[in-house]
RNA sequence: GGGCGAUUGGCGCAGUGGUAGCGCGCUCCGCUCACACCGGAGAGGUCACUGGUUCGAACCCAGUAUCGCCCA
């Protein structure tokens, strides 16, 4: 069924509906209306029209003001798409439909996050792969069929070509997962994080922030995952209890007055050792401030010194400072001016030449034992020694300590020096920290007690934002280094390509000025061997999407975004370094509004995990229940808010689903047509002063993104709609009561509904725009949000309160029958209906209606305080 | 240790000063001509705890407990 005989038939019964002949002689419109609704097979069929159509294309003609745009989040393609992803993505959808059918042009578009560590891991996996970038380029490689034990060693080039293969593959899964749930994403605006544009868009912000001095270069003491053999930033850490040991060690006083015992928990550095602290006031170690003292076993000589971080409640109180064995090491080296001493290399094995500062051959040969060996086994090593040397105090004192991780590693980091590029954040100062602070000010959160975190994690920044990583896929450092006589790189001075170059490989491209057999040659050049940090391309999203200095043209008209919707879990990352690079590019905000949604949790309130073997596939999920249904409890879960995964709610959203399309068949089959003027009824002027109130607070929620209330508060209308008003309208809209009430009848029908399938589009886009083909033109998602002046307008003077006492009456009658055990069917003898005169009044009006839904005989009023009724019910058959 | 959030009937949740609500589930009833993936009726809660403010507190304030998340 195509959109041109849609179109063709509504037009037909659109114009009959003007001219008020009876929609039910219409033969065309009825015969579009199944026999059975049924909400199975929407999903194909409208996501191919609304494809067919370009219902969801942006129109780039439209200007800023008349944009909506929004700043989507890129799935990890390497994963897998879970339930939390259909829940977050849906309330965006429901905002963007929400936002179209308010006359904005959205720009909606869908990114894949493809660069970075997940990928290189499942490529690994995936092909039994791994990377050696000493390789040489194997133009026919190809990857076994199925993974082997022993991992193939590959080029970074061909490694780089199967994670590029690889995630296509993945994104076209996930974009079907999408299309299916009815994400209104304009697809022809999709993007990945690997693609040429990202890498080009990354490049050219990493440039600009070297050019104005945001980006600089750094030989320092380095957070640095062993496994990975990659530096490692503040954002990706995690603190992880690990048990270990407090042992006692004991250094010899170059004076002759005996020994100062310290404790440690990493007597494996002990060869790193520069320097013992102890805190400035302790009275113990005053004397010693200024003294020296020898190292055990290595017998080097290093200096006592006083500094305020050092604990007096920790252990002795007196520390040994090596380098480095945690953050506090190097806080000590630097302010207190110490030696460099390292002894772990990348590959976390002690290195092989010992610090010259180990000069004693016992020493040296103490230090030949631990030369290769891991942390873990120098540290028994070492341990071995001192107790062989009688320098270990006691015994091993076990404790259970934080331990610094990278977040996606499982060996302790350990500190290592290199240099590395960084960016300024504001982690060193506090000038650019409060610029950085302000801007969250600029961005409406959802909810806006997000805000928080955001502000905590800045105030907490402890230095600049390390970018670099030695991995093999991602963005490259877009730079060369000379190489000067010696072929030492001159580091200080990187050869930067020209902008209309990028996106550029310095491994493989030359810079100007130089051949390519210059690479690595005296005199000569060569790349920088890294990648950038993942979130320095992501932290570009709305710039990649938005065309930045690709089509200005649209990035015009899209930037800033109106909405960044993401977790609560990346607000440290992705969130805030999306602010700092905008900051820095575009002295402003990247975004006007950011919703921050929350977790899906499994029915033992933890979060949904694989590893808890409680994974549902959202295929599974759509599939099973329907996508407007799992849209429905998407939906249902409040903003920011952690929500449970229920089924049950899902059940509930599909009997509505359904409902939806059985009571828009009936309505239409009643005889529902447009025809404002003859809304003159009081029970239906009533409905529609009710449904105005609606409409008012359905969307003053979403213009506040708060998509769950506006949801509800449609949801509640319709029932009562479908229990109470339709089941008194019925003798009336069928003729019962003259063509004057029938005419009233077919014109609220027709207006209530229009607005309800309106209402419920965002959330249920599959039902609505099915029920809506039935007797409209156009798809429902182009169509405007209903308006509550213009609902209220046609209302007239219909009175609220008279639905209140209908129901209330209803609710007595029904009583009655079901308190007999007889069917609703059941005859009333009498009914003696009491209420404020008011009230009466208005009952009064209503009273066929009420006498055809109660099926009652005799109707009496009494005038009292409260609305009541007395029921009594016919003889009932045998 | 710091921050944020949560605690309301069996379950999931709404309710920011005026006599406790919704959905599911449960019980009973009704094959009513849109829908049995339906309709009707009903049972079920001292709103985590302790103080305070107030004529009045689920709601405001202080503290406690438990749970979750984030950060040290």
């Amino acid at each position: 069924m195509g959109l041109f005989h849609r179109c063709s038939r509504g037009a037909t019964l659109r114009r009959a509906a003007t001219i008020g002949s009876d929609i039910m002689t219409e033969p065309t419109a009825a015969s579009k209306i199944p026999d059975k609704p049924t909400i199975d097979g929407l999903e194909d069929r409208w996501s191919q029209n609304w494809e067919t159509d370009g219902v969801y294309r942006f129109n780039r003609t439209a200007t800023r003001d008349q944009v909506y745009s929004i700043d989507t989040p890129p799935p990890t393609a390497s994963g897998s798409l879970h339930v939390g992803h259909v829940f977050s993505y849906t309330h965006t959808d429901t905002i963007a439909r929400f936002q179209r059918m308010r006359g904005l042009e959205v720009f909606y578009p869908m990114g894949w996050d493809d660069n970075g560590l997940p990928t290189e891991r499942r490529v690994q996996n995936y092909f039994g792969v791994r990377c050696d970038p000493s390789l040489p380029y194997d133009p026919d490689f190809t990857p076994p069929a199925e993974p082997g034990k022993q991992q193939i060693a590959i080029s970074r080039r061909n490694f780089i070509e199967l994670c590029e293969h690889l995630t296509v593959e993945d994104e076209k899964v996930f974009e079907s997962v999408w299309r299916r749930l009815g994400l209104s994403v304009d697809w022809s605006h999709s993007y990945q994080t690997i693609d040429s544009n990202s890498r080009a868009t990354s490049q050219r912000a990493f440039l600009r922030n070297l050019a104005r001095g945001e980006a600089y270069q750094s030989e320092a003491p380095t957070l640095w995952d062993v496994t990975f053999r990659t530096a490692v930033a503040q954002a990706e850490l995690e603190d992880r209890e690990r048990p270990g040991a407090y042992y006692q060690l004991a250094f010899h006083r170059t004076d002759g007055k005996g020994d100062v015992n310290i404790d440690t928990t990493r007597p494996e550095l002990l060869a790193a050792c520069v320097a013992l602290v102890a805190h400035p006031d302790d009275e113990r170690y005053q004397e010693l401030f200024g003294t020296t003292v020898r190292t055990p076993i290595f017998d080097v000589e290093v200096e006592v010194k006083a500094h305020p971080l050092a604990d007096p409640e920790k252990g002795t109180g007196i520390a040994m400072v090596c380098t480095f064995g945690d953050l506090t090491d190097v806080t000590w080296w630097r302010e207190l001016q110490l030696e460099t001493r390292p002894i772990i290399g990348w590959d976390g094995r002690i290195t092989s030449d010992a610090p010259e500062a180990i000069v004693s051959a016992d020493g040296r040969s103490a230090y030949a034992r631990l030369s290769g060996s891991t942390v873990f086994t120098a540290k028994e090593t070492v341990v071995e020694m001192l107790r062989h040397s009688g320098e270990l105090i006691g015994e091993p004192r076990p404790i259970n300590h934080q331990v610094k991780f990278f977040e996606k590693g499982d060996k302790p980091l350990e500190i290592v020096t290199t240099r590395q590029w960084y960016l300024r954040n504001g982690g060193r100062d506090g000038l650019l920290r409060d610029v950085v602070l302000q801007r969250a000010n600029e961005i409406t959160w959802h909810p806006a007690y997000m805000k928080a975190r955001y502000d905590n994690w800045v105030e907490g920044l402890n230095g600049d934002w390390l970018v670099s990583r030695q991995r093999f896929f991602g963005v490259p450092f877009p730079l060369w280094y000379r190489l000067d006589a010696n072929s030492e790189p001159l580091y200080d001075q990187p050869l930067v390509p020209d902008e209309a170059d990028l996106p550029i490989d310095p491994q493989s491209e030359c810079p100007a000025g130089f051949t390519a057999d210059q690479r690595g040659a005296a005199n000569g050049f060569i790349g920088d061997p890294d990648v950038m940090d993942t979130w320095a391309t992501s932290s570009l999203t709305p710039q990649i999407a938005g065309g930045w200095e690709r089509d200005n043209d649209l990035f015009e008209r899209v930037y800033p975004m109106n909405l960044r919707p993401q977790g609560h879990d990346i607000i440290r990352t992705w969130l805030f370094s999306t602010v700092v690079r905008a900051n820095a590019e575009f002295d402003g905000v990247p975004w006007t509004d950011t919703s921050i949604s929350g977790w899906i949790l499994d029915p033992d309130r933890k979060k949904m995990s694989k590893s808890k073997g409680n994974v549902v596939t959202p295929m599974g999920l759509l599939e099973e229940h329907g996508s407007d249904a799992v849209r429905y409890w998407a939906a249902s879960g409040r903003p920011g808010t952690d929500t449970a995964f229920d089924v049950q709610q899902m059940k509930v959203g599909r009997r509505l689903a359904i409902k939806i399309l059985n009571a828009s068949k009936f309505a239409i089959s009643l005889g529902a047509t447009e025809n404002p003027s003859a809304i003159t009824h009081p029970l239906d002027r009533a409905l529609l002063a009710q449904l105005a109130t609606v409409v008012e607070r359905a969307t003053t929620a979403f213009d506040n993104y708060d998509y769950s209330r506006a949801l509800e508060v449609t949801e509640t209308f319709f029932w009562a709609f479908c229990d109470d008003y339709v089941e008194m309208v019925k003798d009336r809209a069928y003729g019962g009561q003259g063509p004057e009430g029938a005419a009233s009848a077919h014109a609220t029908l027709a207006a209530t509904l229009s607005v309800l399938l309106r209402l419920f589009a965002p959330t249920l886009p599959f039902v609505t725009e099915e029920a809506w083909s039935w007797w409209q033109t156009g798809s429902i998602h182009r169509s405007p949000w209903p308006d509550a002046p213009s609902v209220t307008a046609i209302a007239a003077d219909g009175n609220i309160a008279l639905n209140e006492t209908t129901a209330v009456l209803l609710s007595t009658i029904r009583r009655a029958k079901s308190d007999a055990q007889v069917s609703m069917r059941a005859d009333v003898e009498s009914a003696i209906i009491t209420a404020p005169a008011t009230q009466l009044e208005l009952v009064r009006q209503v009273e066929g209606d009420l006498r055809a839904v109660g099926r009652i005989a005799n109707v009496s009023y009494v005038e009292g305080e409260s609305v009541s009724a007395e029921v009594v019910l016919g003889e009932q058959p045998a």
